[in-house]
DNA sequence: GTCTCTGCAAAGGGTTTGCAACGCA
DNA sequence: TGCGTTGCAAACCCTTTGCAGAGAC
């Protein structure tokens, strides 16, 4: 397993979802999706908009989150709730995949999915990605419900 | 690997972290402790005040956030921020482990942290769990960084 | 033309904080 | 007795909602 840096993000793809899942591609969705994307990382919707607002694009902060959450619901985006109680966003591709987050700059890259083995294996040193944190949780049903 | 039911919870490990960390052991983290360690799942911290107040604890919220935050602290407890911006904690002994969550009765047992090895012969078979779905996602620093 | 989207402001809901009384150590 | 803790209520802050006007298709 490589680390796949993430190509041109392809907005193309996401206006199609957009388009398909009923909703519109309107000005303010292309500006929050071109800023989303360019950033690469995990923001708050209050990041976001400030980024915009920055870049002198007039937009409210309540569109930012629909916009976000229409993102999220067809695969545009992924969300993490955090400690603090704000939930951030980090643009991705529409595909099932894994993130590995540098702690450092912050950059986000996909680790595509493959299987349990190959992870196995890029943990003993083909990974070009030094782990200093993992989280991993199980669900499913133990032994007395299954 | 296999799944370590955790047995009659240590309240004394976690009144000497108390202890430890200049803390107070007092009737009400008592309480907290006792109710959070029976409950074993997931719980909010209003969950956790509605389930001491209607067993006749007089207790605050407040007190409820507090207390939870500390045990966060001394590694009492684990925190996994919501979707909805809710925080749900779960008791658990204080050393490095994963969770197993049963998404049919949120029982959570403790999954101990060997080694990726063990990880992935447990997925062969020996793991008494039935996974449906798991989380991972890696921390670390990019070929960039490092 | 229709139906969705937008910006603004207010409401909603989880969490934190200020403070005086309380109670471990 | 000293200092951390508690309960209550108000403050905070992130997020959602209502609504009238604007815009995509």
């Amino acid at each position: 397993m490589t680390l796949r840096a993430r190509g041109r993000p392809e907005f193309d793809d996401v206006y199609r979802e957009l388009t398909r899942a009923s909703c519109r591609v309107t000005g303010p969705r292309k500006a929050i999706v071109t800023a989303f994307a360019h950033l690469r990382r995990y923001v708050t919707p209050k990041e976001l908009h400030d980024h915009l607002r920055s870049a002198k694009v007039r937009i409210g902060l309540a569109t930012v989150y629909r916009t976000l959450e229409v993102l999220r619901r067809i695969g545009a985006a992924s969300a993490a709730p955090q400690a603090h109680g704000e939930t951030a966003y980090l643009f991705c591709a529409i595909s099932h995949h894994h993130h590995a987050v540098c702690v450092r700059c912050g950059r986000v890259d996909d680790v595509p999915c493959r299987s349990v083995a190959g992870f196995a294996r890029s943990l003993a040193g083909n990974l070009r990605f030094r782990l200093t944190q993992h989280k991993l949780e199980f669900f499913g049903l133990c032994a007395r419900c299954s």
